[in-house]
DNA sequence: CTGAAAGCGCTTACAG
DNA sequence: CTGAAAGCGCTTACAG
């Protein structure tokens, strides 16, 4: 050849399982099991095949092991809104579990729009994954059903969902939280309260704002003022300005995640020139890490995310009983801050 | 059996391409091609085999298909900071395009300490990814070079590294960064200046550090201070406050990151009772969201994550040159905003 | 265009 | 404990 390429016509990339065995002097099958942690191979044999391998560099390929083994080790995540922080967080919380219980991550981002996975979920299946787990992403119940059938473990990551068999929800406790900011701006002294919402069909808001309203108006007040923020910035900013150009305005906003409350603040402080906290509660939902900022020092209820990856290692590792979908409520913890302290 | 187990003994999971084929009355093969795009197929055979497998429910398992292409189809991802904001935008941003690519991502993250990959690049060759990016995260040079052996491109992100055969580089232009900061706070009549850096080794670092001292001492003024803030939010406070109670204080400050930049802005407001932009000026680097925010209304330079991942991508779609590493720098854009402003 | 056949790199009964 | 052999579900020359 001309332009000499290295001896060999071309040298593979990866060495087998076969070139091993060849310079350890044992069979394919031997190698193989030296690297199967419970296998029954002696230890001279295994001695000898990993020196072997080291020498070459050989590492058993995961893709024909997980091939013939019918399971591939992966599990499928798809991620609503990865661009929210609160996910990045559950992303790595339940990295580090599955990574550390011998599984590995294929990641997904679903569209913005309506945060549907369906077209994701489609590749994952293809390749075999394990488990999917949603994180805040939607999935059509006739692709819950195939996953189903399919034997893969479907974990909703704070999404409440219409039960599917093989499916399990795990979500903060939402109803949880939503009481307990009420019960606390009632407590300091706040009567005329009101909600923004994220979006209006979410489940996850229906829970958050039907217990802070029930709450209220069980305990005599008139009922709080629901208005939609849409889970983003400019929506939850409209959605002050509206509440606070008012006649007669609340005197406590409890919004449905930190982000919209601290946009809330943001404009009560810097457009209507209200004191937060003595003049105006505001309280959100999520306990992110902007919330404890002195900026903002908002009053929250925590969004249990470690704690929610947690149950979700626990489900996917130790598998779990498909016929019986479960539904895991996390609780978080209320945050008293200075954003709603009236002194 | 008593327990009856559903007619026949192990319904398998999946259908193959044999299932198909048996029902569409072709080879196996024919199923095959019939699922390639280039393949050579008459459209008569494709739609029956189409339609077989729609009845079965049969998609190709591309585990298979990668053993047998030697391509997995797949791009590992390993982040080094997964916590923070700005890494969650760069996932996203290379996850959108990777996918629109027909490529996936099997993703890592690194551990905290030293955002060392070593330990995941391991498992990434084991399941032959076609490449590898870094994102924010280090990997020994014995490992770049395996990587190397493999074929396997690696692609460090944000991370400016020394060069190895087959690796490039796409980093934010963190020399134009300091720079142009260094420009505009002299412009802005602020004449002594400080840097907060994230950590003393990084070379991101470095370079942020000396284009901004280079050039502020160019311009006559005195050498910048610099100490370190160690990238976190209490290191830059510490930094902050020990730079503020010095007798003579400096009158600007440019922190290497945002986040470093806010939490000097809410120590030298809540704990100095300074003014800032008018008595202090505070620059950041990156334009994280809350960088606009009205609270902190915060100058800096922007990282631009998205035109990094258009360059990533690039790189790794169309393949490059292994023998020549490169080196990308993409620049960003200066964004004054009132914490540099005097008047 | 199409099928029979070999082979990708493993795991795992099966029979020593 | 160990090896020969079959098989996981595909792709792809090869020869019609």
């Amino acid at each position: 050849m001309a332009n000499g390429t290295r001896g060999t016509a071309k040298r593979r990339a990866h060495p087998s399982a076969h070139d091993v065995a060849r310079v350890a002097l044992v069979s394919q099958a031997a190698v193989s099991r030296a690297f199967t942690p419970g296998a029954s191979v002696s230890d001279a044999t295994r001695k000898r095949v990993f020196k072997a391998a080291e020498k070459l560099g050989y590492r058993p390929n995961l893709l024909a092991r997980s091939l013939v083994m019918g399971r591939s080790g992966l599990v499928g995540i798809v991620m609503g809104n990865p661009r929210n922080p609160s996910f990045a967080i559950a992303l790595d919380a339940l990295s580090t579990r599955l990574t550390k219980a011998g599984k590995h991550i294929l990641i997904f981002t679903a569209e913005k729009a309506n945060c549907a996975a369906d077209v994701h979920v489609e590749d994952l299946l293809n390749y075999r994954v394990d488990a999917l787990v949603l994180i805040s992403a939607n999935m059509s119940p006739t692709l819950a059903e195939r996953c189903f059938a399919a034997g893969i473990l479907v974990i909703h990551f704070n999404r409440v969902v219409r039960s599917v068999r093989g499916s399990s929800t795990i979500t903060a406790a939402n109803r949880v939280g939503g009481q307990k900011i009420a019960e606390h701006l009632i407590q300091q002294g706040y009567r005329q309260l009101a909600y923004v919402s994220n979006f209006r069909g979410s489940k996850t808001n229906r829970e958050r704002q039907s217990a802070f309203v029930n709450y209220a108006t069980s305990q005599g007040l008139p009922a709080p003022q629901c208005i939609l923020g849409h889970f983003q910035r400019e929506g939850a900013m409209s959605a002050a300005r509206e509440l606070l150009s008012q006649p007669r305005r609340p005197d406590a906003i409890f919004c449905a995640s930190d982000y919209m409350a601290i946009a809330t603040i943001e404009v009560a402080r810097f457009e209507f020139g209200i004191a937060v906290g003595r003049e105006l509660g505001v309280a959100g939902f999520d306990d992110i890490d902007q919330a404890s900022w002195p900026s903002f020092d908002l009053t929250t209820y925590s969004h249990p995310v470690d704690k929610m990856a947690d149950k979700a290692v626990e489900l996917l590792v130790q598998g779990f009983d498909a016929d019986r979908d479960s539904h895991m409520v996390v609780e978080g913890e209320l945050k008293v801050r200075g954003s709603t302290r009236r002194t």
